[in-house]
RNA sequence: GCGCCCUUAGCUCAGUUGGAUAGAGUGUUGGUUUCCGAAGCCAAAGGUCAGUGGUUCGAAUCCACUAGGGCGCGCCA
């Protein structure tokens, strides 16, 4: 082993223990060793509380346990010392050698450090945003995209080949009813005096979009107001018969033409919001059309599996999957009366065509109004004899936006609603990115637009963002060759403020670790709080400029390394990082 | 009514596999700049981890119940 590479100390120290514990308790070798970073300095650089876990089994008193490990323990050269402590954890501290190897490690691995071999190259799906594209994205699905882009990112850089997914609901009643509200607004400026329903979408964008098929194509797909309420069940009572009976009239009078608008309104709407999520820095390597499913035979293909195995009945003139045996709370319709499939016949098929596509993991993002939904997808991949564990739901709660404390309140149908781009043309890509991840994915997130976009002291994103250009300004002053600093010697690194600095940086490998388990990025966020925090306080405790050489050079070594993991965390977050502010 | 999620400082929230004296930001109060960016730093104050009971060497963390909040429960998507 060279000097300037350290090992995995959490599987150093836990080698030790083990042969430790070969000597004392040999019958216990098959204990589980846990190591833990103490959350005070004094308690060492890592605990172990296996001499508590071996009391019951071997009884004798943990601290008698821990003391006979000690004296079985082979010597180290990255331990400095051991001690005993409260009920019988055994501490260890590192050599302060140790620590200073980060720094060179950091340097040398650069835009890599951090990533690790956690996923072995296993191939990870992450699906998420999965809007329909009736409209513009709202600030609900940018919590969405900025988890999941965040999330794939930190799978990604733990080593898992990741897909990342948008499931195209470009088939069904929302997208007939938007065309729908489309053509009644072209309609209307064509001077044909309709009533426009109220469940029917009622956003600027879909007048803008009539607007431009008026212009394109003039009164071509004009009907008379008589024939387009023709048989219409009443709007007040029945409003949503009224809405269907509104589609069935529309395709049955603009036949072909209906599908041309149909597929215009589609093709506009998903691409306003592909450049949307583009322009927010999330981008996706598949767009799934769910209309492609039935098209392709595969939803009939799911089923006819289901079938075989036994998992369908037929009832009231639908098709029924016995879900109550897979867990679920009812059975579930997969072919209506009609004769139409519902939308969950579309999600077994494509869940199934996700399994076929060979991913060892795959995650869905989902809003959390979805979460009754959980049990019944799991419950058809069981059917199919697919391993249901393999499938994780994510899933989000809603964000609710507040300006000047107060809530704004949003409804999508109404038109009352914050977009996503409305959003960030406020607050700005990067504190968006950085405030939707900055919760517990499963926490309602209450997000202030006045925090956000304030550039002081109160908003987290300019703080680390602020550590940054101050390291970037440092640097410049000191106008020498970055290059030279990984050969720094880093002796000379043992203040207080550069000893939390370096204990910091070391733990920034085990953050995108558990940030990858936990499919956690927020806990990257607050690394990075954290992080900068330390950077401001050592740079109002010291200077870096100073005249004696190696000193100056070991501490240039230490916050271009901090620069370093600040660029690599954000990265992550898909924030950006100036170097002047 | 049933199911899932949540409840931690005045406010917004972290808290890893159960671990030692429960942390951060904000707000409040006080201090800090001849010196690399004060968008910063230092300090004080602030807690029945919703409540009760249990599991054990040890519980904010696991289990049960209670209270409060959110979401879901359609031949919608």
């Amino acid at each position: 082993m060279s000097s300037t590479e350290t090992p995995d100390l959490k599987k150093h120290l836990a080698q030790l223990l083990a042969e430790a514990l070969g000597v004392v308790a040999p019958e216990m070798a098959a204990a589980t060793i846990e190591l833990e970073r103490p959350k005070q300095a004094q308690h060492g650089d890592y605990a172990c509380n296996l001499a508590m876990q071996l009391a019951k089994p071997l009884r004798r008193s943990p601290r008698e346990i821990a003391q006979a490990l000690l004296e079985s323990l082979p010597a180290s050269r990255y331990v400095a010392r051991t001690q005993i402590a409260g009920a019988g954890f055994i501490n260890f501290f590192l050599d302060p050698s140790v620590k200073r190897q980060t720094v060179k490690r950091i340097l040398r691995e650069g835009d890599d450090h951090g990533r690790s071999t956690l996923g072995q190259g296993r191939k990870v799906q992450v699906e998420f945003v999965s809007a329909n594209p009736t409209g513009p994205l709202h600030v609900g699905h940018g919590r969405g995209a900025a988890f999941g882009a965040s999330l794939a990112n930190v799978l990604e850089a733990a080593g898992y080949a990741v897909a990342r997914e948008y499931y195209v609901n470009d088939a069904g009643r929302q997208m007939d009813i938007l065309a729908l509200s489309t053509w009644l607004r072209y309609l209307e400026l064509n001077g044909i005096d309709l009533p426009f329903p109220p469940n029917a979408y009622q956003g600027a964008y879909v007048r803008a979009m009539a607007r431009e098929i008026h212009e394109a194509h003039g009164d071509r797909y004009v009907h008379p107001a008589l024939a387009v309420l023709h048989q219409m069940p009443s709007a007040e009572a029945e409003p949503e018969a009224h809405l269907d009976a509104l589609i069935a009239n529309a395709k049955r009078l603009l036949a072909q033409d209906y599908w041309y608008l149909h597929d215009l309104v589609l093709t506009e709407q998903l691409g306003d919001c592909r450049h949307d999520l583009l322009e927010f820095g999330v981008t996706f390597d598949a767009w799934f059309s769910e209309k492609s499913l039935a098209d392709n035979g595969l939803i009939e293909r799911a089923l006819g599996l289901l079938e075989q195995r036994g998992h369908l009945y037929q009832q009231n003139g639908a098709l029924w999957f016995r879900s109550t045996r897979f867990g679920d709370e009812k059975d579930r319709v997969v072919r209506r009366e009609n004769g139409a499939y519902t939308y969950f016949a579309a999600d077994i098929a494509y869940h199934l065509n996700k399994y076929e596509r060979g991913f060892d993991r795959i995650i869905n993002v989902w809003g959390a109004d979805h979460h009754g939904y959980v049990a019944r997808v799991k419950g058809a991949l069981d059917a199919l004899g697919l391993d249901p564990d393999r499938l994780t739901v994510s899933l989000v709660q809603f964000a609710v936006l507040y300006r000047g404390g107060k809530k704004l309140s949003m409804s999508t149908r109404s038109g009352e609603f914050v977009t996503l781009r409305e959003l960030r043309r406020e607050v700005g890509n990067d504190a968006a990115r950085f405030f939707y991840v900055l919760r517990k994915s499963d926490q309602h997130l209450d997000f202030d637009l006045d925090l956000a976009k304030s550039q002081s002291t109160d908003n987290p994103v300019y703080y680390i963002q602020y550590a940054h250009a101050r390291i970037c300004s440092v640097l410049e002053q000191w106008g020498g060759d970055p290059a030279r600093l990984p050969e720094a010697d880093i002796g000379a690194l043992t203040g207080a403020h550069e000893t939390a600095l370096l204990e910091r940086l070391q733990e920034y490998p085990e953050v995108t670790e558990n940030a990858a388990r936990e499919l956690s990025p927020h806990l990257v966020a607050y690394y990075l709080k954290d992080l900068a925090g330390d950077l401001h306080s050592y740079y109002n405790a010291e200077h870096f400029l100073v005249p004696e050489e190696r000193l100056r050079l070991a501490r240039l070594a230490l916050i271009r390394a901090t620069q370093q993991v600040l660029r690599n965390g954000l990265s992550l977050l898909g924030v950006s990082c100036p170097e002047k502010m």
